[in-house]
DNA sequence: TCATGTGAAGAGCTTCACAGCA
DNA sequence: TGCTGTGAAGCTCTTCACATGA
């Protein structure tokens, strides 16, 4: 097992790594030091040399990392491994872009069901995602061993949809609606609040001092 | 004018508060102190304390926050004092459930015009916002003074639209899609890679050390 | 020789503890 | 008295500078 009590910033930078690595040996390209991984990227080479290291010793003095080595490692970091199964609650018009956001765009996780409450999506296959009536969540949790939630219900139906969540096991919820959800200790949501977000943009499109995210 | 050198984290919560504050007022609640802020949001009392003063004395010592007058700072201090005008390029399936999660969910924001290249989606029209061609991007952010647009292209076009959206004289883009945009200096591109923020959580997926985002 | 891996310094953000004021 | 506003301490993350090793 693979130490977890690496600090968040980390963690946020692995998938960029992943990606660029997964480009990189698409294009043959078999080592690279972590100052061309630089400027690709956009962090500093140090940046990213702490970042590895701080999960072992992956790169070669003098040559740089192997890429699918690299790939191979931060893979087993993440826990991507086996192919992840997540589910989508909320078939709606965000939830139906989620499904087929991470079933076209992310090789890495398996959307396995979608659920919603309304009879009128109940039944509906997106992009192969078929989408389920809520009540069946546990039995497809449990069949597929699905771990993390995405939620995009409407703000009335989140604290619902959050029981149901958790009751089927599952204690990682990212979630899209605008609402304070809770939850009981030890499950992790990730808030990821579009309209918020926006809103903290428009600070910066009247901003003098403007730099790269 | 307000002071736009505020740390990065302090601007990321004000919309956080503006929300809450906006509950407050509809409930006719006229102040309140940061200790009860800080129950609702679940940021520390000293932390709310600390962004809000970054900005200026805005409390009563002994009595707390007066709602109606905070809000009105902090939409001052965002920048969200006239509705703001935005645009969505990229008519897919997440453009349109953006567009329409900003048209419903975001008070703040006016969603102008999506845009897109193909033909088939050109003039559908999404709860009153028409769907243009790209070629009419510089008409409209002159007319309704945009200064800030969400792109959610597929990945092979959005350099192309991001010169459009450069040439047009917006400089803040929220970009969804999973790709490296090349800007001149002076833009701000904040990424929301969906992806990618679901990779970083599947890594708590299987850890020991979960607590609250 | 060249690029990694890493202690140390620095920067940025949060928490603490309390002075200041209604 | 009670809650805000704020210097100081503490913590986390990033940058620097260089020793280490292929």
């Amino acid at each position: 097992m693979v130490n977890k009590n690496a600090p968040k910033s980390v963690i946020r930078r692995l998938p960029v790594y992943l990606r660029i690595l997964d480009n990189l040996i698409r294009n043959e390209v078999e080592v690279i030091s972590s100052k061309d991984l630089s400027e690709e990227i956009g962090f500093t080479a140090e940046q990213i040399r702490k970042d590895l290291a701080f999960f072992g010793a992956f790169g070669t003095r003098g040559t740089g990392y192997n890429t699918s080595f690299l790939r191979d490692k931060i893979i087993e970091i993440i826990g991507l491994g086996e192919q992840t199964n997540i589910v989508v609650v909320g078939a709606g018009h965000l939830g139906i872009a989620l499904i087929r956001y991470n079933v076209t765009k992310n090789p890495y996780v398996n959307v396995v069901a979608g659920f919603d409450v309304d009879p009128s999506v109940i039944g509906e296959n997106i992009l192969g995602v078929e989408v389920m009536n809520i009540a069946r969540i546990n039995e497809i949790v449990e069949r597929y061993n699905v771990k993390v939630a995405v939620l995009a219900v409407p703000a009335e139906q989140a604290q619902a949809a959050v029981e149901n969540i958790l009751e089927s096991g599952i204690n990682v919820i990212f979630n899209f609606v605008p609402t304070k959800l809770y939850v009981k200790k030890g499950v992790y949501v990730h808030n990821a609040d579009l309209s918020m977000e926006l809103q903290s943009l428009i600070y910066y499109a009247t901003a003098e001092n403007i730099k790269d995210s």
